[in-house]
DNA sequence: CGTTCCGTTGAGTGCCGTCAATCCGGGTGG
DNA sequence: CCACCCGGATTGACGGCACTCAACGGAACG
């Protein structure tokens, strides 16, 4: 009987994991690639929900790739208020940004339990003078992060408090399914009405009447930590919604 | 008598290049890579203000390094409402994010009369490759973009129009002092009211009304296409502006 | 000298925030 | 098993910040 070959056996076992999946969305992954990708998985950690992970001002701080739960990154503001950035979810990085900076930006708060590799930032740098498409792949994966809280401020700046709440759950629900959690239906979401009100720079009471609204419409539905699309074609024409930025047909490199 | 190394001369010329200069703050730029960065200059282009030079859908566009005049990047609302999402100033990339991405996700509108040189993506990737120092400061470059975007989100999700108004200001005079552009004292402003109202999320009325009220409290004004900072400790008070992650002392790489 | 763009100001309106009370489910301790 | 507590969800009343509509002045331009 022969046995498997173990670094083999590595990549296979790395290509289902969110990150892979969502990167696969972009290029083609050899098996090379997924065999330096699951390097960089060694440092496996697990955060409480709760107890900030990063600070702002804080230096030289690691990069994470999420692994399992769902985070957030949020700034504060001097009245005590925040706004938070954005969520990430498994396969997103944790603090890419702010990684050629002395000082992180920003905070990151784990809204579930979380698991996390952290990630060397000389690994990264080394992993991409081996793997040049790995290293496209992750760029592309900043782009796209980048992508996503641009549309959030043309959300914060033009769109009213129903059709941003719309156009954040549907684009939830598109990252979602794209590391295959959640699908068209709708997705389990962990995210109180507190959060929803900073991320959306609305306030919580506001937020609890535009879901009702929503509900009452047929639009969607949001109870006991279920989103659901009762009406997703009504949804996506309500807010606007075009994925386009987020998923592919294929992957664009091969 | 010893005639220059025409290359050294072109380093030389390209030194005091708003690109080069802004740069310069996070990298000490070589002699060898100011001559890789000259090359990237070659193909000046003219674009005329009004006309927009990239828009939503495009296909493969190129990239430009923005070597005069003031541009701003914005995207379209189905309502018939724009968001700009940044002004881009002398030095500044323009559709750097949407490199990756088979197609612009927005669109990029000159102010003024704008001078911009015309990149190849495989030059970028090939001056990279030659100087990762300057790879590393043009990352570094896009992620205090991203940095500015963020702020900018943060503001539209949790600063009222005052603060918003006074932060952005302070922030376009920030940057402008790096490239050498205006003081500590203010800057020449090509914006009108409209480009204003349409970047910060606001009214053009109502922005009016905001620049009158920061005028009548001696905070600035904004008159004649000049923003005078009449009070900067209290507008940065005001606005709870920090600059860290534009300015630094010096070089953080040497 | 009309046109157009930009800036300015007033009046009225509405979206969304604040304050406050209530409800509900789950966890905890008696 | 029940009382208590606590975070989150829900709803109502009220107020304010910023929007819309509208009118007018001034400067640039053809």
């Amino acid at each position: 009987m022969v046995r498997p070959d173990a670094k083999r056996l590595c990549a296979m076992t790395i290509v289902n994991s969110p990150f892979a999946r969502k990167l696969a969305a972009f290029v083609t992954l050899s098996d090379s690639d997924l065999t330096v990708l699951s390097d960089l998985y060694r440092r496996r950690r697990v955060f409480p929900a709760g107890r900030d992970l990063m600070h702002q001002g804080q230096t030289s701080h690691p990069v994470y790739i999420l692994a399992d739960g769902w985070a957030c990154s949020y700034k504060l503001l001097p009245g005590g208020t925040r706004q938070i950035v954005d969520f990430q979810i498994p396969g997103d990085f944790l603090g890419l940004r702010s990684v050629l900076f002395r000082t992180a930006d920003h905070n990151i708060e784990p809204i579930t339990r979380v698991e996390a590799s952290e990630v060397m930032a000389h690994d990264l740098l080394d992993a991409f003078a081996r793997t040049p498409r790995l290293a496209t792949a992750v760029l592309w994966a900043a782009s796209r992060d980048e992508a996503m809280v641009v549309e959030h401020l043309v959300g914060l700046g033009r769109r009213n408090a129903v059709e941003r709440t719309a156009h954040f759950l549907l684009e939830m629900g598109a990252r979602l399914k794209l590391v295959g959690i959640g699908s068209k239906a709708g997705f389990a979401c962990p995210l109180s009405q507190y959060l929803l009100a900073d991320a959306l720079g609305l306030s919580a009471v506001h937020i609890n009447r535009v879901l009702r609204e929503l509900r009452e419409d047929g639009l969607l539905t949001f109870q006991h930590g279920q989103v659901v699309f009762d009406d997703l074609a009504g949804l996506v024409k309500l807010a606007d919604f075009d994925a386009a930025y987020l998923d592919h047909d294929g992957p664009l490199l091969r």
